[in-house]
DNA sequence: ATTATCTATAGATCTATAGATAATGC
DNA sequence: ATTATCTATAGATCTATAGATAATGC
């Protein structure tokens, strides 16, 4: 049929992007492989000429995903565009649209689940993720363990904000999530400061 | 067949105990009901005799499970008591049992996915859970706020505690959020002595 | 007679596979 | 001839329902 020299490589990334918005908008055990290649205008059996399995594909997703978010995060230098880059995350655009957010907070608890395997993948993720954002509030272990927390922090409140249907409570987590964070990240700069 | 005078009111309790375990283990996507009613010892069929629907179930098992750790974290009654608990929600024991543990740990994006009626019923128990640690925080909308910071951190804290296959890294997540949550907790209570 | 549960099954999924089809590039 | 995708389907789920069964309590 129709296809070009790099057509297998161009089809493996429209279903990885069509998988990793479904992902995050219906969650991993809810999405079927028949409705992420329609998205990816396909049918059901060609997925297997790209993939082994569903948890060939998920591995494969967040591994692509998290590579993504890493970049993303990457171009925050200092202090101020750290909490630049965190109001934005915490932004009710984030939190309305989570098909393109954070694969942290739209799927934890499902990755949680997961084979080890595929759990180490989201690991060396995390690490570099918290590596990069310890290093600007720091770089020891201090620094770091600042960095762990405000991840937490923000990818809790995300989800609790996303679970809410009230605009206004929703909207109140949030903002307290963002005027914690700055805290904690004044707090830690100002220990350096001294 | 073998039952008694109150044999249904037991017997819903028994599945809404299957269920809850099960979903926080598993996730609600991934659990059926066959699995569930065999956990309580029953068969498919005899689900419909208790609840309309799988819908109808997950709503009910959020309304039960919130409601009972709304019971627990009520009994925390000053600043101390609180840091115990969260302790307590923070460590590997927590994590290591999710089917028992928090529900919100367990099922937030899920939950952010159900239908509107069914996240008002989490909205409702989430709401009384904040304003009881908002109460002992300070009571006014400073406190309030500091309390949905710190149950952000510790949701996410933990969810990220689980991901991980590491048990160094996994430890130090936790770590970082007990020593960040007293942080903005004591912040909060030195503000009201000023 | 009423009631709680069980048996059996319909109908709609889901993952995965085997073989057919139709384009490209030698 | 090779390759990417499609068609068709097997086999295992899943939710939900209808009717059968067997106990209790009148």
């Amino acid at each position: 049929m129709r296809y070009n020299k790099d057509q297998k490589v161009k089809s493996r990334a429209e279903i990885l992007l069509a998988a990793s918005r479904r992902f995050r908008t219906d969650g991993i055990a809810a999405s079927g492989i028949a409705g992420i290649m329609e998205d990816a205008a396909k049918t059901n059996g060609a997925f297997y000429a790209h993939f082994e399995s569903k948890d060939d594909l998920v591995s494969a997703v967040l591994d692509d995903s998290l590579e993504r978010q890493k970049e993303d995060l990457g171009s925050a230098r200092d202090k101020d565009s750290i909490i630049a880059a965190l109001e934005s995350y915490l932004s009710p655009a984030h939190r309305d649209h989570p098909g393109d957010g954070c694969p942290s907070a739209a799927l934890l608890p499902e990755i949680s689940r997961l084979p080890r395997s595929t759990r180490l993948i989201y690991e060396k993720h995390l690490k570099e993720i918290l590596d990069g954002l310890g290093e600007k509030m720091g770089g020891d272990s201090s620094g770091m363990a600042t960095a762990a927390a405000v991840f937490s922090m923000a990818v809790g409140a995300l989800q609790l904000a996303r679970a809410v249907p009230s605009d206004d409570l929703s909207g109140m987590i949030l903002q307290s999530a963002v005027q914690a964070a700055e805290q904690l990240i004044t707090s830690e700069s100002d220990k350096r400061a001294r």
